[in-house]
RNA sequence: GUGGCUGUAGCUCAGUUGGUUAGAGCGCCAGUUUGUGGUACUGGAUGUCGUGGGUUCAACUCCCAUCAGCCACCCCA
């Protein structure tokens, strides 16, 4: 059969909106999940995981009506059950939570880095499979919790080099934006509105408004209510926790905190607070990533409710955050001694690089039997800071000649001090 | 799902008002007498010009469709 040239790109191409992860990448992944790992872990928060797949029972009437019915890579199984690749974890985790809400020690605090997929159009930021960062706190209804998850937020730029001019935190309340919405009319449909509020910054103000004045008889309070810039000068009870949490935010240094009374966010289950974590660089001004309070998801389950507070940073919105600020690292290979072979002596080398390894050494050796000057190509282009020669010289004296590749020096050592030289780095 | 831009070697691109053997740089491979790379020199491979159709004596260049990529909207990480 000939393989036809349109065969073979298709083929190595990755299915659309997935991305392959070749080592520079991976690393690049790994650096990220672990910085993530980190803070999560230096706040108390345990790593938990879920299936990828889940029933789609699980997200109608909990994630926004729009990402589960046109944005779920969804099918039968052979069973005839209606299974979705997650589109997000928020819902498996109160899943979770709500199966041993009795077991379970709160405050309960679970992070996890799963990878989800949503079909959609893809674009910058936006791919079909991405990870995202899901760290939760369950069970405290104060607002105590928030301040914990804005701590955490903020670590979680600032691990990365982001400095506080970077990224600013907007914080609002769903149930502020809603008791200013039942006051302009009590008779409106709020989550129309909230999701109207929510696109104001993207829509221009005359369509904004006019689209308004359907939904709402008397705009002008709540035009007001939108129009603030200084939470001290809103009256409502239902304001008191977001002025405690952003003095509480003040107190702790945290500078680029604000109230901003149009961010509302998508997901329908946020109850109270929520917030957006938005990218100051002018040319990629958007939302990062974001969360809230959802105190009702668990109870969803049929168990008794349980107060939760979540955020969820995604690795490519992340990821182009860190470009644009020039923060991303250059990582090199795990990788630290690169063994060339010269002549016959592939089974003689073996018990020198098992010495090596059983010393912590990562070694790599060069088996294809090519001349030294290819062997030693091979290794700098793939970045390895460290070559050993090993011939039969080498295996007679048990002196090797070990290359600094970045500095092209190179020395006789014994076998230690090859090892503590490699390791010193 | 809606709209805009783009699609020539692995990468970045050039390619004249359609004209007959499609180019450059970088990269890649090989060599410069066989145990040492990053410089230099020499030589080499690679593209049915995203794919399919149409117009034409002739198409990489024009038209249509399709796929893919990018960007914005929608939504959101």
């Amino acid at each position: 059969m000939k393989t036809t040239k349109e065969n073979m790109t298709q083929n190595t191409q990755p299915y659309k909106g997935t991305r392959d992860f070749y080592p520079e990448d991976k690393r690049l992944q790994k650096w990220m999940f672990s910085k993530w790992r980190e803070v999560c872990e230096s706040f108390g928060y345990e790593e938990y995981d879920g299936p990828i797949l889940e029933p789609l029972e699980l997200y109608t009437s909990k994630t926004s009506e729009e990402v589960v019915n046109e944005q779920t890579y969804s099918f039968t199984d052979r069973g005839g059950r209606s299974v979705v690749m997650r589109p997000e974890m928020t819902p498996t985790v109160s899943r979770m939570v709500a199966a041993r809400r009795q077991e379970l020690g709160y405050p309960l605090r679970l992070y996890s880095i799963p990878n989800c997929f949503r079909y959609e159009r893809t674009q910058r930021g936006r791919t079909r499979e991405f990870w995202q960062l899901n760290a939760d706190l369950f069970g405290i209804e104060g607002i105590e919790a928030e301040m914990e998850i804005l701590l955490l937020t903020d670590r979680l730029m600032t691990v990365f080099g982001a400095k506080r001019n970077m990224y600013e935190i907007r914080l609002n309340s769903r149930k502020l934006l809603n008791s200013q919405i039942d006051k302009s009319d009590p008779s409106v449909e709020q989550q129309e509105v909230v999701r109207l509020v929510d696109k104001r910054d993207k829509m221009p103000e005359a369509d904004f408004l006019s689209e308004l004045k359907k939904l709402v008889s008397k705009p002008d309070q709540l035009l007001k209510f939108l129009d603030t810039k200084d939470i001290s000068n809103i009256e409502d009870p239902a304001a008191d926790g977001l002025k405690e949490l952003l003095e509480m935010a003040k107190d702790n240094g945290m500078t680029n905190v604000v109230f901003m009374p149009s961010v509302a966010r998508g997901f329908d289950y946020y109850t109270d607070i929520v917030f957006e974590v938005f990218d100051l660089d002018p040319e990629n001004n958007r939302a990062m990533f974001g969360g809230g309070r959802y105190d009702g998801l668990v109870a969803e389950f049929g168990v008794e409710p349980v107060p939760t507070i979540g955020i969820a940073p995604g690795d490519v919105t992340l990821q182009n955050f860190l470009e644009s600020w020039d923060l991303l690292p250059k990582l090199e290979t795990e990788t630290n001694l690169y063994v060339v072979l010269v002549g016959e002596v592939f089974e003689g080398a073996q018990k020198i690089v098992s010495k090596l390894r059983d010393e912590g050494v990562r070694v790599a050796v060069d088996m294809s039997g090519r001349k030294v000057g290819k062997q030693i190509e091979t290794a700098v282009k793939k970045g390895i800071p460290y070559l050993l020669v090993i011939g039969e010289e080498e295996l007679k004296s048990e002196q090797f000649k070990l290359k600094d590749l970045a500095s092209g020096e190179e020395k006789e050592y014994s076998l230690e001090r090859v090892v503590s030289t490699v390791l010193a780095e």
